[in-house]
RNA sequence: GGGCAUAUAUGUCAAUUGGUAGACAGCCUCCCUUACAAGGAGGAAGUUGGAGGUUCGAGUCCUUCUAUGCCCACCA
């Protein structure tokens, strides 16, 4: 058979075939798995907003993410990677109001609540689907058919439950309390919406306020640098201590501007070295000043609206006027009044909204709130009891996330949105408040029809807090009635409300409400997850608090392992950002190198470090895809009669590897696996060559290492090992060794005669009957090929299957025994985890003496500059053990070395005008180099050998010398350093005679 | 102001519990050898940011300094 491959790999059309397959056949769906007691294996996918599309931090974590999955599920275990997005209240609701003003030039407050959620839902829709179909491109296994998405109903149902129920147990309050405020998107925000933004050409405005006493013209000055404020003054504070103000405390202000009179209070929090030691305070519009407005008693007076402009409080001059416009007018007035004693520069940091950037507003606002105290309790416990989460890397992760617990303050949980879950809170005509989980629920509390239901939304990390559970069914239905059977005792004892009898008496027993659909049966499969990927950035707002709901509300952990992911910066070694403009999107690097090494560049990168992006990272990868191309390709050429066959490299085939005795059913039922089950023996690997036995033992050698670097999430690790493995092992030495066995074209020195393309296929066609060695060979380099393939996959998902698929061989017998029903795929292939008994030391520290021998010989080549097409004659002096060695293996030597004739001995016997070398074990090799030699060159590369070992040799003779060293450090250390020294010693001796033959 | 991290070859980064510093890219020499020039063979390149200390032995542990980055925090 003739497969006519190009040279080059082509990422494009197999992007395009495989995904559609898998998805299709279901394979990324657990229900795969025909195993009945298969351990499960699942990841929740962070969801991205709605509004998003991928970034590089994606494109990582979620190769990660599938990484795992693959491997996992290759290795039987019932998989679930679940997909989903968020509807990112804010971000959303911004996006569909700037279209409705591009479009119709109408704001959300035209079109009324309805239409306007309405036409967020046909966003969404319409839109939405961009990062799904850009997760699809990454070749991530997710299984679609459980798609999630924070607003759908049964999602939908978990927010109304949880929120209920902490409103029962009295953790969710309503409360008037200061808050951060985006004046642009006119919602409330909490502390970790917030972001700082760094203002270097601040001002520090100085303003005089006449003090009302005996003295007229006593005045005191504060520093502020929101002289707007001003108008809200009701105090200013100084130090007790301060001795310059000691005399005024108690005294009275006229306040400019206002007509009002403030006081004059003493309060440690004033700092006497900042500005003028006295300080204007506006409880209404500054969070210090609001809790020192709280301690003193002080009126609470706000002078600005919602959106950023004054109010009527602010004075009839003021009203309407916008804050910065405000500000201008006071600082004129004050100007014109001679009360502005100073203005200085002043670098500060601006609190501003995450997501459009305006200058918060810190105002009084009422909103809803929840306390964290009983949860934060939850998780702190266990962090402390067993150290959970478990962070990766650990550091700085964990103590940051312990730290933040700690601290933990109530959690503003209202939004002004119209986008998101409405508040599951109704109001009767005289504004009583009804918590319910549907108005019918309220009606029946307040004994009316006549509510109104709260129009604020939750923040949308209130539906993402319970994602681990509620994306797999919980609604919190089911347990209703029945808590404290599931949730831990701890907060059983903390929580008031489980003793709150609910109107829900008449509710069936609970054994009877437990729901046993397919959703609930995910919850238990399923949760705890077993790993959550995910940014440094979200451990507060996503992390920590799934952790709380996870514990509060099903009594258990929420994932088991947390992977923190490093940053992926820009190639200046700065954040990407959209400002910069320095960002990389992967999908252009998707088009430019492909999926597959995008993939593994990015896992190849991802030690938990930050890292900058490198385009020639990813064009590495890109030559390895095509060196695995290609050396398929060439396996391919010389595959007649061949097939992958694990039993053909002393492999236990899935079939061995499944139950004894028990036939699998699919081997029964499924006609195609019967192509492959021809597996019969496994074979004796001793009886191989020693080349075959050291790529045996390195292919396995390389599956444990893999297999370790993985279950420590060393993704670097196990990418580089795979990269060496494959290249170094496989394509360099393997194939070159191997070449002359399994291919016709016999002996490379034999012909050099041109021969057609035409030709060779008429060659190819009438092939003669291949030896049975001739076909073992082949069925084994096949066989290294496909494990190795295998192992790539879980990385490089799209080029493996496209290979995979074209083996001799590669049938659904391959797979693990868990999915024998399924088509034909490299995703359900049995994951190799490396047979220890296949590792062989002796062939491999065999193997390494003949390639150092070759690499010696090349060596000389080159430096004495050799010509290539010239053969050379290889003489060396070795003990017994090598000569055998060699001599086994002569015919591959004298091919890779390009050399005609090797002569082995004991001693060597050369001419003078030889070159030399020595290897480490101590044999002498020489190549007569009658007439080319030149003297002099050859003089300097043995003396720069010399003085390389010398200056080693120097170092360890003396770490021996030292008494210390031979006594206190291990034996073996001390034995090894020895060894080493004598292989130097016995070098350099011989080396040094070679040098002076040439005197 | 606190907390944490990072500093290793020209660049980007590795280096398991302390045990003779590695990879990739780039660079130099040779080769378009019949899987692959997105390739092959060979090679050069590092006082591991500075200074101390612990240890037989330190890139790795401790102290300190310098630079950079991140997180947290209410300095008007």
């Amino acid at each position: 058979m003739t497969m006519e491959l190009s040279t080059q790999y082509d990422p494009k059309e197999a992007e395009e075939t495989h995904y559609k397959r898998w998805e299709e056949g279901g394979f990324f769906t657990p229900e795969i798995n025909q195993n009945e007691n298969a351990e499960k294996y699942s990841i929740v996918i962070p969801p991205p907003n709605v509004t998003g599309s991928l970034h590089m931090g994606h494109a990582l974590q979620h190769t990660i993410m599938d990484v795992l999955t693959r491997r996992k599920r290759m290795l039987g275990y019932r998989t679930l990677f679940l997909p989903g997005i968020d509807h990112a209240g804010i971000s959303t609701q911004l996006m569909v109001t700037r279209q409705l003003k591009e479009q119709e030039n109408k704001t959300p407050q035209d079109i009324g609540r309805e239409a306007f959620t309405e036409k967020v839902w046909e966003w969404k829709h319409k839109y939405g689907n961009t990062i799904l179909n850009q997760m699809r491109r990454e070749g991530i296994s997710v299984d679609w058919s459980r798609e999630r998405f924070t607003m759908d109903d049964s999602l939908s149902k978990a927010v109304r439950n949880v929120f209920v129920t902490l409103y029962e147990e009295g953790a969710i309050y309503r409360g008037a309390r200061i808050v951060n405020w985006c004046p642009n998107d006119e919602t409330v925000l909490s502390d970790l919406e917030v972001e700082d933004k760094e203002k270097k050409d601040g001002k520090l405005y100085f303003l005089k306020y006449p003090v009302r006493s005996d003295d007229q013209e006593r005045t005191i000055t504060v520093a502020t640098t929101r002289p707007e404020t001003m108008l809200g003054d009701t105090a200013v504070a100084v130090n007790p201590n301060d001795e310059r103000y000691k005399d005024l405390v108690g005294k009275m202000i006229s306040l400019p501007l206002t007509g009002r009179e403030i006081p004059i209070v003493a309060d440690e929090y004033v700092d006497m070295d900042f500005g003028t030691g006295a300080v204007k305070i506006t409880p209404a519009h500054d969070p210090n000043d609001y809790e020192l407005g709280l301690r003193h008693d002080l009126p609470q007076l706000s002078v600005m609206n919602l959106n950023g402009t004054m109010n009527a409080d602010a004075g009839a001059e003021f009203d309407g006027l916008d804050r910065y416009v405000a500000r201008k007018k006071v600082l004129a007035d004050f100007e014109e009044l001679g009360l502005l004693e100073k203005t200085a520069d002043h670098e500060m940091i601006l609190p501003v909204c995450e997501r459009c950037k305006t200058v918060i507003e810190t105002l009084i606002s009422e909103q809803w709130w929840v306390k964290m105290d009983g949860m934060r309790d939850l998780a702190l416990e266990l962090k402390r009891s067993e150290d959970y989460p478990r962070f990766t890397p650990q550091n700085p992760h964990a103590k940051v996330y312990t730290d933040w617990l700690e601290n933990l303050r109530d959690w503003t949980i209202s939004r002004q949105l119209w986008w998101g879950h409405q508040i599951p809170a109704w109001y009767d005509k005289d504004g009583k408040v009804y918590v319910a989980r549907s108005r019918e629920e309220a009606a029946e509390q307040a004994g009316t029809e006549d509510l109104r239901q709260d129009d604020d939304v939750l923040d949308t990390w209130f539906s993402s807090w319970l994602w681990s559970f509620s994306t797999l069914g919980w609604t919190g239905d089911a347990k209703r009635g029945q808590e404290s059977e599931v949730q831990s005792p701890k907060s059983e004892d903390e929580s008031p409300g489980s003793s709150v009898q609910r109107p829900k008496s008449e509710d069936p027993s609970p054994k009877e409400t437990l729901d046993v659909g397919p959703e609930t049966r995910d919850l238990q499969t399923f949760h705890p997850t077993n790993v959550l990927v995910t940014a440094r950035d979200i451990i507060f707002l996503w992390v920590s608090r799934m952790v709380m709901s996870s514990l509060k509300f099903i009594g258990e952990r929420p994932f088991d392992d947390v992977y923190i992911t490093g940053t992926v910066l820009a190639p200046d070694g700065q954040r990407m950002s959209k400002t910069k403009g320095n960002g990389v999107d992967p999908i252009d690097v998707f088009d430019q190198f492909g999926v597959d090494a995008t993939r593994i560049a990015l896992a190849g990168s991802s030690t938990g470090m930050d890292f900058a992006w490198r385009d020639e990272k990813v064009e590495t990868y890109r030559n390895f895809a095509n060196k695995i191309w290609n050396a398929t390709r060439f396996c391919l050429m010389n595959s007649e009669g061949a097939k992958a066959d694990p039993g053909s490299i002393g492999m236990a085939g899935s079939e061995q590897k499944a139950e004894s005795g028990e036939p699998s059913e699919a081997s029964v039922s499924s006609p195609t696996v019967r192509e492959g089950s021809g597996t019969a023996a496994v074979i004796d690997v001793s009886a191989l060559s020693i080349a075959d036995r050291w790529i045996i033992s390195r292919l396995n050698k390389t599956a444990r290492e893999v297999n370790q670097a993985l279950d420590k999430y060393a993704f670097h690790v196990a990418v580089d090992k795979l990269y060496h493995f494959f290249w170094d092992d496989f394509c360099d030495w393997y194939i070159e060794l191997v070449k002359d066995e399994i291919s016709d074209r016999g002996e490379w020195a034999s012909d050099k005669g041109q021969v057609t393309s035409d030709e060779k296929e008429a060659q190819d066609k009438d092939q003669k009957p291949k030896s049975e060695d001739q076909i073992l060979a082949r069925s084994r380099i096949i066989t290294v090929l496909e494990q190795s393939l295998r192992l790539l996959h879980p990385f490089m998902p799209y080029l493996t299957e496209e290979l995979w698929q074209k083996l001799p061989g590669a049938n659904s017998g391959l797979h693990n025994p868990a999915y024998s029903n399924a088509d034909r795929t490299i995703m359900l292939a049995d994951f190799p985890t490396g047979d220890e008994s296949l590792i062989d030391e002796k062939a491999e520290s065999d193997m390494a003496t003949i390639f150092e021998l070759i690499t010696k010989v090349r060596n000389i080549r080159a430096e004495m500059q050799i010509k290539p097409s010239d053969k050379i004659a290889i003489h060396a002096a070795a003990d017994e053990k090598s000569r055998r060695i060699f001599s086994e293996n002569e015919a591959q030597i004298l091919k890779l070395a390009r050399a005609a004739e090797l002569n082995l001995s004991e001693s060597l016997n050369v001419p003078n005008a030889s070159a030399k070398g020595v290897l480490n074990n101590g044999t002498e090799i020489a190549i007569p180099l009658e007439g080319l030699i030149d003297f002099e060159k050859e003089r300097e590369r043995l003396q720069n050998q010399i003085d390389k070992l010398e200056i080693e040799g120097e170092k360890m003779r003396k770490q021996l010398s030292n008494e210390n060293f031979v006594n206190k450090a291990p034996a073996e250390k001390v034995e090894a350093v020895k060894e080493r020294v004598r292989e130097i010693k016995i070098q350099t001796e011989l080396l040094t005679k070679n040098l002076e033959a040439f005197r």
